[in-house]
DNA sequence: TGAAATGTTGGGGCG
DNA sequence: ACGCCCCAACATTTC
């Protein structure tokens, strides 16, 4: 007689590539399990476009099981609960899971993984989320790396193993325990606000490879001189896919066509190793600042310039852009996360912990771990961040990147018939430009709500105030 | 994975 | 032909 095991689908929403799911495969049957448990990941439970993915990827994986003569049963609850409960309908007598690595749930598995053996219970859990473990890597002194070219450094010296394939066949239990039907979970949006979501992105494990392919067919090799324009599509949009396991790193880092210059994409999923080491290192940093030194830093809570700034409505284009298409679709394009960061952080002196609050509820790859180092990097208070005194330039940024305003004027249409010269700084047009393409600022578009000058020197005088 | 301020160079206009 | 000034272009330093 073969075992029975319970498979804890968690961040690792897809068959192939999957060590756990593998691993029970070849064991015995397999019982696929998946359990909403919110509770568990506080203070970040999922914000509502992260649910209103899960709900899609689950719906299709939940296909993709029923095609291979499984299932997935779907249970909420607190985790160690519910899976006591599941040990105990079928007889399972292992759990197999692969591992997450915010501090929350490493806390939560632990527990679970003592609690289980007691309960006489076997309990294994696999690397499927990283190229590599976070306490395998050390630099020479034999500290975690705080600095990210030695790391990447090592990364690439590592030999990564080939991704595994999905397993030919599951075999299922003699009986199926009951499952919870997904709707119950009530992850989708009452209101249907989610058509720029809808029309942006397509969840599951299938999407996500057949994404992966075309990028490495068209874009990878021109990623490095086009993945900064948002008037173009030179990225992968790979990151929701990756939070949530429809794909793993491996598959990427060997499924980029061998021919085509793949190194400067790589670094990026290298970077994103890089944020989830960082994570496991130092496990208190989504709320606090990296270096101590920040903690005396002068921010400036106005609540009024935050809704400003989460509404796309400071009258800067290019950062009302990304905002907007942020929330319009769940993601916003990397080069303007990073001026539109600046901006909350510098300009306007809030802290980098409310706009990271803001990105995680919005973002379709609001991801604990790239989300903290991101806003930790544009703050300068993170390991190898930015320095503080580099702050970006809204009107020289829009100017650069994205040179014909296309970006701005598929998302501020507001400005849209200004010509290129004043796209992106609609306050320095003359009077009859303004006229022309209809603009009324303060009334069909918004003043800025601060001169950057100004914001600039008033950043560095308040850096100036924690250095000493 | 900046940008401004400051310094240097070199060509051209001009007396 | 020469020195002087101006300033754009580029380089370096500083925040």
């Amino acid at each position: 007689m073969s075992s029975l095991i319970l498979y804890w689908f968690r961040r690792d929403l897809r068959l192939a590539d999957n060590p756990a799911l593998s691993f029970a495969a070849r064991e015995g049957s397999v019982i696929p399990v998946f359990i909403d448990s919110p509770e568990d990941e506080a203070p970040w439970q999922p914000g509502a476009v992260t649910r209103w993915w899960q709900h899609y990827s689950l719906v299709s994986l939940a296909e993709r099981l029923r095609n291979k003569g499984s299932s997935l049963v779907l249970r909420q609850g607190p985790a160690l609960e519910t899976l006591l409960q599941l040990a105990k309908e079928t007889g399972a007598q292992k759990i197999v899971w692969n591992r997450c690595y915010e501090p929350a749930l490493i806390q939560r598995d632990t527990l679970i993984k003592a609690a289980l053996k007691q309960k006489g219970i076997e309990a294994e859990s696999f690397c499927g989320d990283l190229l590599v473990e976070p306490w395998k890597l050390k630099n020479k002194q034999g500290d975690p790396y705080k600095v990210y070219t030695p790391f990447s450094n090592q990364v690439f010296q590592l030999t990564i193993e080939k991704p595994l394939s999905e397993p030919s066949k599951l075999t299922g239990p003699a009986s199926w325990p009951k499952t919870k039907p997904i709707d119950s979970f009530k992850w989708l949006p009452s209101l249907s606000w989610d058509d720029g979501i809808r029309a942006f992105w397509k969840p599951g494990e299938k999407e996500a490879m057949k994404r992966l392919k075309q990028f490495s067919a068209e874009a990878v090799s021109a990623y490095d001189s086009e993945r900064d324009r948002p008037d173009h599509q030179g990225t992968s949009c790979l990151s929701p896919y990756l939070h949530f396991g429809e794909i793993s790193p491996r598959q990427i880092w060997h499924g980029l066509s061998s021919g085509a210059k793949t190194r400067p994409y790589l670094r990026q999923i290298v970077w994103r190793e890089f944020a989830v080491h960082l994570l496991y290192h130092f496990p208190h940093t989504p709320l606090k600042n990296l270096r101590a030194d920040f903690d005396k830093f002068p921010w400036k809570k106005d609540e009024r310039e935050l809704k400003a700034w989460q509404k796309g409505q400071t009258g800067y284009p290019i950062v009302d852009a990304g905002m907007r298409e942020l929330w319009s679709t769940g993601w916003m394009h990397n080069r303007v996360r990073m001026v539109a960061a600046s901006f909350l952080v510098k300009d306007l002196l809030i802290p980098w912990q409310d706009g990271a609050r803001w990105f995680w509820d919005t973002l379709a790859d609001a991801d604990l771990a790239n989300n903290t180092m991101g806003w930790q990097w544009v703050a300068g208070s993170g390991a190898d961040a930015a320095p503080y005194f580099r702050i970006f330039n809204p009107v020289s940024q829009g100017e650069r990147f994205d040179p014909d305003g296309q970006y701005v004027r598929k998302w501020v249409p507001e400005v849209a018939a200004l010509p290129n010269k004043w796209i992106h700084q609609p306050w320095a047009a003359p009077q009859e430009e303004l006229k022309r393409a209809g603009v009324v600022l303060g009334k069909t578009y918004p003043e800025r709500i601060i001169d950057h000058e100004y914001a600039r020197r008033r950043a560095l005088e308040s850096y100036a105030k924690i250095k000493k």
